[in-house]
DNA sequence: CATGAATGAGCCTTCATTCAT
DNA sequence: GATGAATGAAGGCTCATTCAT
């Protein structure tokens, strides 16, 4: 898990109902296991003891294995949507926003390779976790042709062309046999690809990243209904 | 498995040492079984027993089933590569080349999704197929970036763009959830981000694709053989 | 269930305290689900949650799932004996009250195989079901018997042949292998192996069968205590 | 197990290809092991324990739990029909062949109440078992109706008397709780049952049963082979 | 080379039962 | 008395792999 994700994920939920917390730790559990040992090797009965519970309690929450990793999926994807979305505060162009989220992401495969082969695997066997993402990637796609930046000819292609690049860099990244700012090539690359001149690409994927801060607490349910309440 | 492929895959390979010829035959029911099970729910014994085979004779091919994959990968990247680049012949323009190749792997996913699914399954459990595939890319890469077609931050930037969106859109069309053209839209923005200019970009992947003719027979080493002592 | 059963099995238990009429909930719960998975495959959990409760409830009334099986024996026992003994009202004849019995339960098992299977299954579970019918035919034996209509060379093997001969004619039926008026002629088998001629083993076993009228309400201990009130 | 049947259960099958031994092995195993702890808490891991495997040659040879009970059943039932046939040699009539058949099952249940549940624990699993012997009753039956000495409404009512009663009387021996002499006034109550006069029927349920001798050896496919070879 | 029976480690999954709230 | 989350012991079953024939 990268360092600068770990916070986010770990931190223990306060103010959540029972069943929810539990539901929680399982998933940390999961991630930590499936990090280990990857999505296929993962056994149920080690996501269970990592959690400090029994395999019945796993199934308890999680009707199947594919379940666990769809737990999972969600919990990565409101994590890192959020931290990146955080970490572009203030930033109105629509392609340096997407400068910035191709970037991160290659950059957290380089923080730590494991996790993101895992995340990709993860994907595969929970596909809401793209989705999930999608939907920000969208928005800043559609915010850069808003602002004449980019010119594609279909949504569709660009989405796959973003999607498809960032991940395969992430795998290249993460097996060690990238170029040093690889990152920041790929984001040029996809940049031009979306229509802007080549100048303008590398200029906008040459500034630097922002900063990545820690994402605020989330609100659980509890906290929800107690705030209602009040 | 795409129609347009089934021949050039099933097709008996005669003149080749009966060895071979029985590799050969358990690699195409290997086709067959993790076409229709998938890579992690196929298993040895059905792909004995579709190539009329027992599972100790499968054990004195492949040591594993990862091995079994890898030859599932070599046949299906030299099917691939060899009909493609048959089809290629004659095309000098390496934009052409790559728009050529580019869509032709979407098209290959529409005419059979589940076959599609399938070959980037065993990509993953056999990387060679990739690899091999990858060559072939390049080339048609180098080849544009020396006609000053494409210009690109790196080459290896470019090919995580170029596989990485080809895999990505040909799950969108496995999917079914891709839009009519798809494949000339992807083919668009992956020139675009080669570095060629809109209209070229366009135009270039609008042609229309050459025909698919099926693959001369390539030799065994039997053959060869037989060639060399003549 | 069969049709002619439902009433007397689910209706609402008025007059009786709160414990036991939750009680009853579970156990008519329990029959609705043994009867539709059987009593192997019901789950404790199941049966709660068709009652509208949850499994604690369930083991606040019964310590184990047997003791479940139990009760719903005792109700079906109760329910059954009490339907079949109204319908008999006014035979005075050993013989006919066995020939309606007899064919009563055959009966049943016509109009609900699956019923039949489940009653079948929990006695195997709960023997208590079988042992308080066997107390009304052995009444009826002895009656016949006393009447000089039966003899036997042991009440013993009397009952064994009835007891045994009804259940598997049921399950016949319930398989529905059984040729039509299986129950007559089971019937006539059985009333000449208690000793009766031919002639008159067929003509009683050829009477109709009397109406089955819904049961009457049976107190509960609420209503009971009520009455020892007045 | 009767000490009367364990000979021809637990033989040694010579003779047979080793895929057939091995399969015969699990089956005695099997028979042991649902004697000892019923066909529903037996496991498979024990089965294979006590034939000397594992789990995984049990499943070679039997897909499921069942399976294994439906081996049990066929060799039981071939047990157990091929001893009693031999037991009849030369009983010409049905009405003495049928008593003795019950009795005889009747008496198997006295030698070992544990092994008679067992056997009907694992006839209502493998319902093979009952067809099987249901085949020589009806035999019988049908012997006795052509020789006059039987009279029936209908073979499906008469066959379900004889099984139901000859289970239920096993069931009762079992559970010690019937009174000495139990078969033999049983088979007087089915014999008039089956259309006998009283006389008749309490004579020929007197007569001493015949002796009950091991059986000769069944070939197996391999000596059948060898046989045919010849 | 082919055969195919045997292996065996180990996973997923179920569910009766308990107990703190 | 009701709740329902948690338990945990087991068991069925799979399948890649081996090896004697």
């Amino acid at each position: 898990m990268p360092e600068a994700l770990a916070e986010s994920v770990w931190r223990p939920r306060r103010g959540l109902l029972k069943r929810e917390r539990t539901r929680v730790l399982l998933v940390q559990a999961a991630i930590r296991v499936f990090g280990a040992r990857g999505y296929a090797d993962a056994t149920i009965q080690e996501i269970a003891a990592v959690a400090g519970m029994t395999t019945g309690t796993v199934y308890n929450h999680f009707k199947t294995k594919e379940e666990v990793a769809r737990g999972v999926a969600m919990l990565l994807a409101e994590t890192l949507c959020r931290r990146i979305t955080d970490s572009q505060q203030g930033v109105a162009e629509g392609a340096q926003r997407m400068a910035i989220g191709i970037q991160r992401y290659i950059w957290l495969a380089e923080q730590s390779p494991q996790w993101a082969l895992m995340l990709m695997e993860v994907s595969a066997a929970a596909p809401d976790l793209l989705a999930e993402i999608a939907g920000y990637v969208l928005a800043d796609l559609r915010l850069g042709v808003k602002q004449k930046a980019f010119r594609v000819p279909s949504e569709a292609a660009a989405m796959d062309m973003i999607n498809g690049s960032v991940q395969q860099a992430m795998r290249t990244v993460a097996r060690g046999s990238a170029p040093a700012k690889h990152g920041r090539e790929v984001a040029t690359c996809l940049l031009r690809g979306l229509g802007m001149e080549w100048a303008a690409a590398k200029q906008v994927a040459s500034r630097a990243l922002p900063a990545f801060p820690p994402m605020q607490a989330a609100e659980g349910p509890a906290a929800k209904k107690a705030r209602r309440a009040a």
